[in-house]
DNA sequence: AGAGTCTTCCAAAGCGCTTTGGCTTTTTTG
DNA sequence: CAAAAAAGCCAAAGCGCTTTGGAAGACTCT
């Protein structure tokens, strides 16, 4: 059943259907009425190909996806994606995945946006002047950056948590606890993330006229087995820290197994607080030692990234407004005063 | 730079221009060179849309997601689209993510056929006769699906790992061992690859004359916390097991702090083996005792699944074949003799 | 040399929708 | 009550591609 179909049967012409269905004022509505009836009751569904020729809307929405031999998804994804995906079937959107070599994702993007392929894109784990944000940003097409990226001359949407805040109140409990040598075992350095939860430990020790020791912070993939590497290297060189800082529930599993290996125990030897994404399958309140976290649900940043490009791509947002939710400290057993 | 533009600045109809492009062989080898050499001059991609519109092609992959926000993803989903990403990127394929609701994700299968949105689908975690899998079949749409279903009177075509012969030669190391009491840790039940591999064990068992006790199978979503609480429950409750196999890595992280937690050890009180679908960011050798697994790359497989529905689209790959890929079984530490 | 075959190209008809520009008919207005 | 404005509808022109059904010219064959 197509427009032309239902248009003859109806006998009216296919610009009065297609009006009558799209909202425009200028047909009667007692002829509306007619017309959503009988679609309804045929199960007209325009076609989406022939809409999207017309138009240039394609109900969707892009992901560049970087892939490569080498290159691993990070598990956070998928919560993000269970997020995003909610709101996003609420709203008839669909995502596409576009996978792109990780080391070229600005041809991919430039493909998708000459070719119309999404009405809007978002960008996740962003960089410090992130390459993806400005050509994102001349090609035109409505986007939110997941994170944040710095150092433009313009400004952009974004959604993010309040990575330096939330490190900097961690810090800052552990040094009010007696601790003066605090470690981090951070992410990617090259991200944004990473930099702002450094920043956010450094400033809160330096208000204690501390230090991040320069062998005390580390910067790795976030997986179980650079975590414990990263513990290791720390507790068994001279000057190791008494609380550690730890960039993601993954690696503090490697934390937790390093310190045991030594014989140390969390928190008598060493505190430990880490940042949690909130994954249904891993809670820190469930470690051996319930972890204390620095928390703020991935999955929730998801669903919230896919309302505001459901409104970009509707017109109803505009400019470039940047949201920063605040995170939640949680306090658990792995923290306690400074050994003496 | 469209089509006709194209054509008019090589004096060339569309038609030729067209087929010249898509290799049509009434086109002059020499014209096809100009032509070829004229749009790789000026950049010129055929709009998508168009061409969609005209064939119904897409370029894309479907994959129905299941969301609600009581669904949880699961974070083998992001390996398993690592694999798939990195083959549909050298074949310029995208995939489209449409988010259903999960108890009703007929109504999107269909949808996303009679809109032709995607090319091919491919289904993930079946059941025994997966409804899916019945649906997708009749509505005619290339498919493949990533595990097994059952009980169908027809055959579909299927890449899934031997689950039942991964946990049959698991347990019958188990047995061989000594141990007569073992106990599994499973998926939910619903799904096949869980079913199978029960069949096995209890096979391998059946084999020494031996069974699964009623109380030593439990089957359950995969997380860490499940995984504590099932070791708990089996480990306290009297003739608990000597033995435990688990579906997953995640689980038994729980399973180790379990049985810690109650002040056994592995192996020499409980032995253990799991199933790893290889994450780069939980690695079985680096689990306080290294962990004997059954392992198989999610990731491989999802770059087969790529690869196949690749060929289906293109009409390389028909019938229904499935294919059943064997899985290793790793030895480490985890596994010894039942204590006496 | 005329008939039949290839080879190579083209005009035009879709694919199914939206949107422009215009044409009636009805309603409002001075 | 005539003129102007508004309401309601339509034909047709896109959107940019593929594909059908020729047709012209070159080649082969008797």
């Amino acid at each position: 059943m197509n427009l032309k179909q239902l248009a003859h049967m109806l006998a009216l012409s296919q610009t009065t259907v297609s009006r009558a269905l799209n909202g425009y004022p200028e047909v009667n509505e007692e002829t509306r009425r007619r017309v959503m009836d009988a679609a309804k009751r045929h199960g007209y569904r325009p076609n989406p190909s022939a809409r999207r020729l017309a138009t240039g809307k394609t109900g969707m929405i892009g992901y560049v996806l970087p892939t490569g031999a080498s290159v691993d998804i990070d598990p956070h994804f998928v919560e993000f994606l269970s997020g995003l995906g909610d709101y996003a079937r609420s709203h008839e959107l669909d995502l596409v995945l576009s996978p792109a070599d990780a080391d070229d994702q600005e041809t991919t993007y430039r493909r998708i946006v000459a070719n119309r392929q999404v009405d809007a894109v978002y960008i996740s784990s962003p960089r410090p002047a992130d390459r993806r944000v400005a050509l994102v940003n001349t090609l035109g097409i409505p986007f939110i950056v997941h994170g944040r990226s710095e150092g433009f001359d313009f400004d952009y949407p974004f959604t993010d948590i309040d990575n330096e805040g939330a490190f900097h109140e961690a810090a800052r409990l552990l040094i009010q606890l007696g601790h003066r040598r605090l470690a981090l075992i951070n992410g990617d350095d090259r991200e944004t993330f990473a930099i702002h939860r450094e920043r956010g430990v450094r400033r809160a020790l330096a208000a204690s006229g501390l230090e991040l020791g320069e062998r005390h912070v580390c910067s790795v993939a976030m997986t179980e087995e650079n975590g414990y590497r990263a513990t290791r290297r720390l507790l068994e060189e001279g000057d190791a820290p008494t609380a550690i800082a730890c960039s993601s529930l993954i690696m503090a599993l490697g934390v937790v197994r390093a310190v045991r290996d030594l014989g140390l125990t969390i928190p008598g030897d060493v505190s430990l607080i880490a940042h949690d994404d909130v994954f249904p399958w891993l809670r820190p309140e469930n470690f051996s030692v319930p972890l204390s976290t620095t928390r703020s649900s991935i999955r929730l940043a998801g669903a919230r990234i896919a309302e505001r490009l459901a409104a970009r791509i509707s017109g109803l947002e505009e400019g470039a407004r940047g949201e920063v939710w605040p995170v939640d400290l949680v306090v658990r057993g792995s923290v306690a005063g400074a050994p003496a």
